[in-house]
DNA sequence: TCGATAATTCGATAATTCTAGAAATTTAGT
DNA sequence: ACTAAATTTCTAGAATTATCGAATTATCGA
């Protein structure tokens, strides 16, 4: 994975907000959720959600699907995976990635 | 971990210069590597280099050690051993169970 | 087609971040 | 004490980000 990627991929979670949603939208796993659902759950305005959401998109985090009205959220769980292994590769000495995987 | 520190070590790392910075710190090991090193290596400005330092070390990422007139960083193994915990157990686990049980 | 629902985009403002030159600080050597 | 070296802190402008109300788009059901 390239420097400036694996940079705005930890730039997109590195936001309270953002990385609550992140973890929500893992908690709901391949299902995904609703954007409405995360709003309630979150408490925020759609306008602020929405801009947040985007930004986690654009670094292929998330990825949406339209479902009729509804805008269904899903982890994309191969970016984050790509990520946590460029940190244990690149960001982490053996030793430290030998404990951290236990 | 609590939410709001992983998110600002994220932010911290979520910067191309920084990325880079933290990587060279990774790849001095323990012994570290003072500024000026680094400065050379990143080719900017002390004052932004300065700056971007203090950053990491404000989210517990990188120590610096004043050795005579040289201030040697050292990047702070456990911060990214908990942070990967954090990712791993709250962003990744739940995802691959979910894939497994389709 | 009309009205309701779901969510985004637009627009504006406040706040933060990035960058870097200049000045200040800390330490060592003479 | 003076000077040089290594870095930080100060300061400020430019760029970006965060926030949110209002307007807009998309979809469904009656």
């Amino acid at each position: 994975m390239k420097l400036e990627s694996a940079a705005a991929q930890l730039e997109a979670l590195g936001n309270p907000t953002r990385l609550a949603i992140y973890r929500i939208l893992i908690e709901a796993g391949c299902t995904g959720s609703p954007v409405g659902d995360v709003r309630e759950r979150i408490g925020i305005p759609g306008s602020t959600l929405s801009h947040h959401i985007s930004k986690l998109v654009h670094a292929g985090l998330v990825v949406q699907e339209r479902e009729s009205r509804t805008l269904c959220c899903k982890a994309n769980f191969k970016t984050m995976e790509n990520l946590l292994a460029f940190l244990l590769q690149d960001c982490c000495v053996a030793g430290a990635r030998d404990r951290v995987l236990k």
